[in-house]
RNA sequence: GCCCCCAUCGUCUAGUGGCCUAGGACGCCGCCCUUUCAAGGCGGUAACGCCGGUUCGAAUCCGGUUGGGGGUACCA
């Protein structure tokens, strides 16, 4: 279509938070800009709006766009620009149109606008097209659409999409102080850019007529236009902010990686092809192309982002797995005291956890009993481990067996003796490991119990199981369990004892 | 209301008139493996919204219909 190496835009405006409908939109910009040698990326704040500006938040995005390997220091990213320092350029463009006589002064106030509008249909009737208004105090610059004819907007995805202009109101370009709306404001900074592809969501759609009207006015070619599909929720409604979860930072925190995803995203309205989803980016770039991504709307499922998350970090040498893993044991945020920490516990026991955890964050709970003086406490675990019957004697059989000095301290010894003890209380493997996982760790699920143990250690293995020991029995004779680790535990506790 | 977009398994999609008794992935279900949970292996469930055309032939083309969605600001 156009000779000129491609020149691409990411327009977002500084919110506080990063959309992953924005991410989806960036990334496809982002390849297309990378498929040409030339090819260029272009990020612009639109930070016109003063109220919703900060110089951190612009930080903000140009990190999160980093994180998604969109990096500022790429030879095909160009910016940030700010549409703030384009105002001038903007009011000189708004005047321009007044005196070519293709926008007019308007003074009505939205109730006129509200009463004067001929036709239901339209907001506006063009009342003060033809009343010559010089600007002044109260009045609003409004294009003048055509007469005649519609507009038609190729787009890439969409095909030929027709606006009738009986169907386009007089729109105000500047507001009654001179400041410029965003219909002229993007126009604006997008030629003045040599802006040629614009890539953006569905939502963009019914201004594209408009600002394919700015753009002949103003005498230049418009650019390709694309209009991506929403991105919804379960409840197919566009992703809102308020009400779903569209932070990539959220998503950042939780652990899942960067990897999945852009794969993840990539793949919300687009396909490789030949059945092939998981994905590096490197192999995508160049496969990708706007013409193939779908025009209906995509849901945003979670599970199956999680799914994808779960691949890459089974994928992750086990050197980087530790590596990805260190902001979640960050004693910042790590519940456990930060002397407690053991690093080479945690890497004894991360190849492990590498199987199990579908984000980074599950980490956590996956080795805290490594970590805390006392096991978590869970009432759900422990009433469904700590069964009257056989817990006592599987605890105390456990207790005995492993405190023999002459044991050795190994996973394959660990389990021989527990199964041993399972054994002569007519309880299989797998029912004799629970009181004493639900004793050591505080969790019925949880990483191989016996390399669990190996790691712990012999000495605090055998104080957690005296202590779950003594529980029970206390729980059993019907007192409730006296001490300072001793957690209340109304309803499921004291039901599971009668039973 | 009006303008515009959209429509294949629950979800993301492949499919561009015959290769489709519609393929893959996630989810879900079952089995195997198994110290819990994962992971892994094997198998299964499940879709072309509806009605008309066009055509020898339609998931694919056209019209309508229904149902979703987006936009309707002196917001971006």
């Amino acid at each position: 279509m156009t000779e000129n190496p491609i020149r691409v835009r990411f327009a977002p405006s500084p919110t506080g938070m990063f959309h992953v409908g924005g991410a989806r939109s960036a990334l496809y910009n982002w390849a297309l800009a990378r498929q040409q040698d030339e090819g260029r990326f272009v990020l612009r704040i639109e930070d016109t709006d003063a109220a919703r500006n900060k110089p951190e938040w612009t930080e903000g995005i140009v990190q999160a766009l980093a994180w998604l390997g969109i990096s500022d220091s790429d030879p095909h990213f160009e910016g940030p620009y700010f549409q703030s320092s384009y105002a001038g350029k903007h009011r000189e463009t708004a005047e321009r149109l007044y005196k070519e006589g293709r926008a007019y002064y308007c003074d009505c106030t939205r109730e006129q606008v509200q009463e004067r509008r001929d036709n239901p249909n339209l907001g506006y009737d063009g009342f003060c097209r033809d009343r010559g208004l010089e600007p002044g105090p109260g009045r609003a610059l409004r294009f003048r659409v055509p007469e005649g004819g519609p507009t038609v907007v190729e787009d890439a995805i969409r095909g030929r999409v027709e606006f009738e202009h009986t169907s386009i109101e007089d729109f105000v370009v500047a507001r009654a102080d001179g400041s410029p709306l965003f219909v002229l404001a993007n126009v604006v900074d997008d030629a003045e850019m040599g802006i040629n592809q614009v890539i953006r969501g569905e939502e963009h759609l019914s201004n594209t007529p408009k600002q394919q009207l700015l753009w002949e006015a103003l005498g230049h070619t418009p650019p390709a236009w694309a209009h991506l599909p929403v991105i919804v929720n379960e409840k197919r409604q566009k992703l809102s902010k308020r009400r779903d979860k569209v932070a990539l930072e959220t998503y950042q925190d939780e652990g899942f990686l960067p990897e999945a995803m852009v794969n993840y995203l990539m793949l919300l309205g687009w396909s490789p092809g030949e059945d092939r989803e998981i994905m590096p980016w490197s192999q995508m770039e160049p496969l990708f192309a706007v013409s193939d991504v779908n025009s209906a709307s995509a849901f945003f499922d979670e599970k199956k982002l999680r799914a994808f998350n779960g691949e890459y970090i089974r994928a992750l040498a086990i050197e980087d797995f530790v590596e990805r893993c260190r902001p979640w044991l960050d004693p910042e945020v790590a519940p456990w005291p930060e002397e407690n920490y053991d690093e080479d516990a945690f890497r004894a026991i991360a190849p492990l956890a590498q199987s199990r955890v579908a984000v980074l964050g599950e980490i956590v709970a996956n080795v805290d009993f490594l970590f805390l003086d006392q096991p978590v406490e869970d009432a759900k675990s422990w009433s469904k481990a700590m069964k009257p019957e056989t817990a006592a004697p599987m605890l105390a059989a456990a207790r005995d067996r492993l405190a023999d000095p002459g044991l050795s301290w190994e996973p394959e010894a660990l389990r021989a003796e527990l199964e041993a003890a399972g054994t002569e209380l007519g309880l299989k493997l797998g029912k004799a490991q629970a009181p004493v996982r639900v004793a050591v760790t505080g969790r019925t699920v949880g990483l191989p119990l016996f390399e669990s143990l190996q790691v712990l250690g012999r000495e605090r293995t055998l104080l957690r199981i005296d202590a779950a020991l003594e529980r029970v029995r206390a729980e059993e004779a019907g007192v409730a369990p006296a001490g300072a680790d001793a957690v209340p535990d109304s309803g499921p506790e004291g039901s599971a004892a009668t039973e």
